[in-house]
DNA sequence: GTCGGCTATTTTGCATTCAAAACCGCCGCT
DNA sequence: AGCGGCGGTTTTGAATGCAAAATAGCCGAC
């Protein structure tokens, strides 16, 4: 199944920041690049229009979405509500091992905290919060869960995590462990949409990294043409010139 | 943009259940009956895919998704989670001129309980639910949420909905227009998700239509051939001959 | 010098074509 | 009779081709 590939290879240039919010997808240099022809190319641009990392243009190709700092809060508030679903879930469902493997991972996490190794942390962090949704053995949340983690991934926020900030993820971390090893659903789940609401938080005030695009040109007079699917795509590509 | 179109009409056959769960979606044939070519089809098949609604069998083509009764459970207790989080959000965000519309529908509603018309009244509490999203004013949600409820829909269990059931969700109702407009966050979001996992339990107990399929042939070894992306796909299709 | 319109080129959307894999029916074999 | 192998047909996956739309370059008018 060649597009799936095409899938993963683009997601990925898109979460990287390859592809830079905004910009063309051009399918002509993208086939160049991963050796397929037009038609793979565009059953995967397809796919990823409609989970909402590119927006399509009628007659005028496709565009990486553009991340407003909206859309950011959107994809954080539905991420929380994933995540305190997934706590609750997981406290009925997770097994003894799994609640176990999730400590594993805390711990080591503590341990890049104790040293301030930021770099060591962050994937422990996302590894955890996987973990917990893996554990609601609930493949439907997964699969939403991941497009919606990517989806704010991509943002790729320089996040400076001052020291109060991180110490306060690390205490929220312990919390979140606790509940789950105490099976809380009410707890847990409360704690993970605060943590994430802090992350959110957090992330506003830093001002998320939207500034690798090209110097946006004086923007011209808006166009009318929408013909666009949803009323969000408008907001996503915001006036291409 | 004709696979959009595609989808859209492909969406409602899977929904309406003219292609039932596990039969095959044959291309030659929907494309003459689309009249288009298989291109743009194709594309519509792999973001059906994507959106959980079908499933790709390499080489062997597409087969709609087969809802096991754990899937169906799954898409509940997501259903749910969004549900929860929409109603939090809406009494946040929600404008007055929204809550009164959704009272409006709620009092509709209510007169078509009043009289006992099942097929007026489901329209409106479809309706319901789905204000109480948009006044979220969460765009994410929104279309998370639709595939999800579409998901769901589809099963199209035949609910025979009791006396005792229907006056349950309507007090359910109840409670939920009231949170609502007192704008009690935690009260909606608990409500709506009790809501939701009584429906889930009605369905179950009713057990849900999965019956017009073709009779399945006396199950044969499991192959080992699985190449789909998630370990998803197998429980979705679940071994066809 | 700048703006507007016209043509050439590129890019897109879809249809068609081509190669390979799966399916089907038949035959020979045990 | 039942089973396994074999050739023809169908169906799938991907590449190519073609028409229409958009873009870019160019020229002339003001």
């Amino acid at each position: 199944m060649l597009h799936e590939e095409v899938v993963a290879r683009l997601r990925d240039k898109l979460i990287d920041g390859v592809l830079p919010p905004g910009s063309r997808v051009p399918e002509k240099d993208l086939c160049a690049e991963f050796g397929v022809s037009r038609t793979p190319l565009r059953e995967a641009l397809k796919v990823m229009a409609s989970e909402g990392y590119i927006v399509l243009l009628p007659n005028r190709g496709a565009r990486v979405a553009k991340m407003t700092a909206r859309n950011l809060e959107e994809l954080f508030e539905v991420c929380g509500g994933m995540e305190a679903l997934a706590g609750e879930l997981a406290c009925q469902y997770a097994t003894d091992g799994e609640i176990a493997e999730i400590k594993a991972l805390h711990d080591r996490m503590a341990e890049f905290y104790a040293v301030r190794d930021l770099a060591g942390y962050y994937p422990l962090n996302r590894a955890i919060h996987e973990a917990i949704v893996r554990a609601t053995h609930n493949s439907v949340l997964m699969n939403l869960y991941e497009n919606v983690s990517a989806r704010i991934r991509r943002a790729r926020f320089v996040v400076p995590m001052p020291p109060d900030h991180w110490k306060l993820a690390m205490a929220e971390h312990e919390a979140i462990l606790n509940a789950l090893q105490r099976r809380d659903a009410a707890v847990l789940s409360s704690i993970l949409k605060t943590h994430l609401r802090n992350k959110c938080e957090q992330v506003e005030r830093a001002g998320f990294a939207e500034s690798d695009e090209p110097p946006p040109a004086p923007a011209r007079a808006p166009r009318k043409s929408q013909t666009a699917k949803s009323q969000t795509a408008k907001a996503l590509v915001e006036q291409i010139p």
